[in-house]
DNA sequence: ACATACAATGAATATTGATTCATTCTTTAT
DNA sequence: ATAAAGAATGAATCAATATTCATTGTATGT
C-alpha cells in the first residue's frame, strides 16, 4: 500500500468542499438558485466542474443543502423569538415579525426559499421548511389555548394558515424585479417606514386569526 | 390567386385548436402540466405534434390559455358567491367555502392551479390568478369596512392573508400522493364530513383574521 | 385537369445544463 | 526514485422535450 489518506489530506478535501459550500451559497443569496448553475459555482471555489460531484451527490443534492442551512437560520431565529415568559400571543407576534422583517432585509434568499421555482428534491427541502415554520407557531398557539389565552382551535391548521399568509404577502414585495413591470421602488433599509406599514396589517391579521379578538 | 381560405375551412380549423386545447386541458385535469407533453396532448387530439405550433405560439402559451379557462371557472364561482345582499362578512365566507370545497373536489386540477412546477410564462398566469382572488375579497372586505360591518384595515393585505392562508393549507391535501408518504387516506366525496373538519377551522381563521371577532 | 396557396406531417434538430469518465496530476510509502 | 492509490480536470456526452422545416397532402379557383 503505497497511499493512504493522511490527516492533511482530510482536512483540504473538507476544506474544499466548504468552499463549494460557500460559493453556492453566496450565488443562491445573490440572485437565486437561478444564478448557480454548477460551472460557475466551481469556478468561483477554484475547482474544476467535475470536482463538484467528488464532494457533493448531485447538484440537486447540494442545493438541498445550502436550502437546509439558509432555513436553519431562519428557523432558529423565529425559535428564540418564541422563549420567554410573555403570553404565548405576544411571543408568536414576535416571531411573525422577526420573520417577516428578515425576509425584508435579506430579499433575494428570502425568495428564493420562499417561492423561487426549485428541483423537486429542493423543493422538498421548502415543504420541511414550511411545515417545521407551522409546528413551531402549533405548539404556541397549543400553549396558549392551554394556558386559557387563547380560543379553543385547530392548531395545526391555524398554523398552517399564519405560514400561508405570511408568505403570500411577502412574495409580492420580494419578487425579483420584473423587466415588464413599472421599477419597483424597494426604498433603502434606513427609512424603514415603508416596512412598517407591510408588516403591521399583515400581523394584525394573523393575530387576529389566532386570537379572535380585535387589536 | 388559385386558394383563399373559404368559411368551411376557417371553422375545419377552429375545431381542430378547439381539440388541441380540449386534449390538454383534459391531460392537465387528470394529471398535471406534468402529464401533458406536446406530442401525447397532439397524438390524442388526432394530429401531428408540428400541428399544434399552427395553432398555438409554443406549449407555454398554449398551458398559459389552459390554465386561464380553468382559472376563469373558478373565479366566476368566487364572483358569483360574492354577490347576494347578506353582510360582506357572510358573502366572502360563502366565497372561501367555495373555494376550499370546490379545489377538493377537484384536487388534481387545484393542484395545478395552486402549486405544481410550471413554466414561467404560465407561473405569470398564476400570480395573475392570485391577484384576481385577492382582488374580489378585497372589494367584500372594502364593502364591510363602508358597512361598518368590517372594522379599519388594509384590506389589500388581508385579501392577500386569506388567499395565502387558504392556498396553504389546502397544498398539502391536495398534493398528489407521495410514495415516500405513508398512503394517503383520500376518503370518498360520499363521505363529506372529513371535508368539514378541514374547510372549517381555516374559515375560521380567516374570518377571524377580517373581522376580528370570534365566531 | 391544373396550378397555386396553404395545411399537415413527423423525423430531425435545438436547447440547456447536469453529469460522466478517460486522462493527467498529486500524494503517500517504500 | 518509483509505484500504487487517489484526486482533479474539463471536454464530451447525455437527457428530455420543445420546436423546426423539408416534404407531402389538400382545398380552391380557373
Amino acid at each position: 500500500m503505497a497511499y493512504r489518506e493522511t490527516e492533511k489530506m482530510r482536512l483540504r478535501k473538507a476544506e474544499i468542499r466548504q468552499r463549494i459550500f460557500d460559493c453556492a451559497y453566496q450565488r443562491v443569496s445573490e440572485g437565486g438558485f437561478r444564478n448557480a448553475p454548477i460551472n460557475l459555482v466551481a469556478e468561483q471555489a477554484g475547482v474544476a466542474t467535475g470536482s463538484v460531484y467528488r464532494h457533493f451527490e448531485s447538484k440537486a443534492e447540494l442545493f438541498a443543502e445550502v436550502f437546509r442551512r439558509a432555513t436553519q437560520i431562519e428557523l432558529d431565529k423565529v425559535a428564540t423569538a418564541l422563549t420567554g415568559d410573555e403570553p404565548a400571543l405576544s411571543r408568536l407576534e414576535h416571531a411573525l415579525r422577526q420573520f417577516a422583517e428578515r425576509a425584508l432585509r435579506g430579499p433575494v434568499m428570502a425568495w428564493s426559499l420562499i417561492a423561487e421555482p426549485v428541483d423537486p428534491r429542493v423543493e422538498e427541502e421548502r415543504l420541511n421548511y414550511r411545515r417545521s415554520y407551522a409546528e413551531f407557531f402549533e405548539r404556541v398557539i397549543l400553549e396558549g389555548v392551554e394556558a386559557g389565552s387563547l380560543p379553543r382551535q385547530d392548531a395545526h391548521l391555524s398554523a398552517t394558515c399564519l405560514v400561508g399568509a405570511l408568505a403570500e404577502s411577502l412574495v409580492g414585495p420580494l419578487s425579483p424585479p420584473q423587466q415588464t413591470a413599472a421599477a419597483q421602488h424597494m426604498p433603502s433599509a434606513q427609512d424603514s417606514s415603508w416596512q412598517k406599514v407591510l408588516i403591521e396589517p399583515i400581523i394584525d391579521f394573523c393575530m387576529q386569526g389566532v386570537s379572535g379578538q380585535r387589536r
